[in-house]
Parts: C-alpha cells; sequence; structure tokens
DNA sequence: GTATATGCAAAGGGTTTGCACGGTT
DNA sequence: AACCGTGCAAACCCTTTGCATATAC
C-alpha cells in the first residue's frame, strides 16, 4: 500500500489517480529496488495487462511529484526506489555484480565538505559507487567467480 | 601520441597493435572526455574509415590492459579517459548537463572509512556524482535556464 | 464531455554480434 | 601461413513517441 497521502501528491501535480499508477507505486515500495522492467513484472504479477511504456510514464512522473527517485547503477537500467525508504548510496560490485546499500550518512560529511570547496551541491539519492565488495575483494574469493558468469 | 609503453602494455595482454588501436589511444588522450562516438569522430577526422564497433571493442580491450577508464555520467553513454589523467571524479549537474571534475583525493578519506566499516573497495576512477553545480544552485541563477533546453 | 492516461506498435539511441575480408605476427 | 582485428550489416536492449481508444474527473 502507498504511502498515505501519494493521492493528493497526484493531484498536486495536477495529474490523475490511476490504477496503474497505484500499482507501479506499490510495485516499488515492494521491491526496494527495481528497473522498470523488473517494475513491469511486479505489476504484472497482480495487472497482466499494464504496458511497459506506462511504467516508463508514470515512473518518470512519479519522480517529478517526489514519490520516487531513480539511480544509475552502472551500465544497465537504472534503478528505482519510493523517497520514504531510509536514505541509502548504493555499492556496485563490480565482480559479482551485487548490489547492496549503505546509510547516506557516511558520505555526508564529505559531501558537505565538497560542497564549501566547489560550490557543488550533490544529490545523495542518487549517489552509486563501483568497486569490489567484501567477498570480491577478499584475497582469493572463490565466491566471487561463481556468482557471475566465469567468462570475461 | 600514445602513453609510452602502451604497446607493450597491449603485447602482455596479448593483442596486436593495429593503426585503429593507436588511433582510439590518441584521441582519448586529446579528448580528456569522450563517449564512444565521440572517440569515434575525432578519429575520423584523420581516419574515415574507421567503424563504430571497432571503437568498442577497443575500448573496452584498452580497459582491459588499463590503459583507459570509464564512468558512467547520468542516463547516456559512457565516458571514457585515458589512466595517466589525474585521478577525477565527476560531478555531473542536472540541470544544466555540465560535468565537472575535482581531483579524487578529495573523497578519499570517505572512501577509506567506507572500506573500514563495510569492506567495500570503491573504484576511484568510476565516480560520478549528480546533483546542482555551483551557478545552478544559486538561489535563483538564469544561467541555469538558458544552458539547458527551456522544458522539461 | 473533455482532457488525460493507457495500450499498442513503431521508431530511436546506444551497444553487441556474426561473418567474410584484410592485416599483424 | 595462422590467427587476430576490422568493416559492415543485422540484431539487441532499453527507452521514447504517435496514435486511437478508454478512463478519470
Amino acid at each position: 500500500m502507498p504511502s498515505a497521502h501519494w493521492e493528493q501528491q497526484l493531484r498536486l501535480g495536477g495529474y490523475r489517480i490511476t490504477p496503474q499508477r497505484r500499482l507501479v507505486l506499490e510495485a516499488v515500495e515492494r521491491l526496494g529496488h527495481g528497473s522498470p522492467d523488473e517494475i513491469l513484472s511486479e505489476v504484472q504479477r497482480t495487472s497482466a495487462g499494464v504496458n511497459l511504456s506506462t511504467i516508463y510514464r508514470n515512473l518518470e512522473m512519479l519522480e517529478e511529484v517526489g514519490l520516487v527517485t531513480h539511480s544509475h547503477l552502472g551500465h544497465g537500467a537504472p534503478t528505482y526506489h519510493s523517497v520514504d525508504d531510509h536514505v541509502h548510496i548504493h555499492l556496485v560490485c563490480g565482480i559479482c555484480d551485487d548490489v547492496s546499500s549503505v546509510d547516506a550518512v557516511v558520505a555526508q560529511e564529505f559531501l558537505e565538505q565538497l560542497r564549501l570547496t566547489t560550490g557543488f551541491v550533490t544529490d545523495i539519492t542518487h549517489i552509486a559507487l563501483q568497486g569490489r565488495c567484501a567477498s570480491c575483494s577478499a584475497p582469493d574469493s572463490a565466491v566471487a567467480v561463481d556468482k557471475k558468469h566465469a567468462d570475461h
């Protein structure tokens, strides 16, 4: 069930309340993280007729009214999450493709410093760092290779 | 002219020396930052016959042997740069689309802290932060709107 | 009733791949 | 001479768009 006042937020933005919009919002909240495609699948579990383009249009709209955000986790599709989640930054492992989250406060001091020196105001909800997760940076982790395709 | 030992680095990786590879490397170094497409244009200024797929294949290869890196600056195409550039992180303005760079040392302490608490080893060369640049976060900057398309 | 949302299908970027030819070793 | 790299064209994934129909208001 979407956060309490979602309908109001849509109306304030001049948008209508539709079943699809409710479904997209629910899917995002249920998934935690999800690409447009994954969100479609989630939505279709209960409503098979919904179209991918509707997902895209509504994610864009929901982001505009402030109910979801997205960040780019690397090559592929972006990831959407609902705004009432704890604000977090993404850690994307380049070896095993794992994505983990850490509370954004760990970056706060750094970003404040950055703002003072450069004037750049970072959108903390968009941060994704590439690197190697704990298991994959361990001296010789067999896990690393297994989790992904062994080639490459 | 590519960094001194590039030919060696290719050979060590089991790759051959070709004119195209030299051209791609030169283009990346000349451009500083560039998407595959921009790199193609740069290459074609001197060699019109080179194909986009060759650019992709060679960027991937050059990255594998450690001569270039790339980072994702948002929605579109990734950006490549040569590794002997100063290591820097990208600041991408979501309003005016400007991309600026700051020396990566500003993030070092933060990333070290992150490593200690989570075990995640960040690839510092891949960092791109989304946000608002100095001019666009100024109270009411007219610049911001002008630099981009006014719609949206 | 009117304007907005939706579904569908086609088009659009960016990237990858299969294949025959040409170049490097 | 053998194999790798290239150009070309087709295929692919993700996203956007045009249009007629359906729906919220």
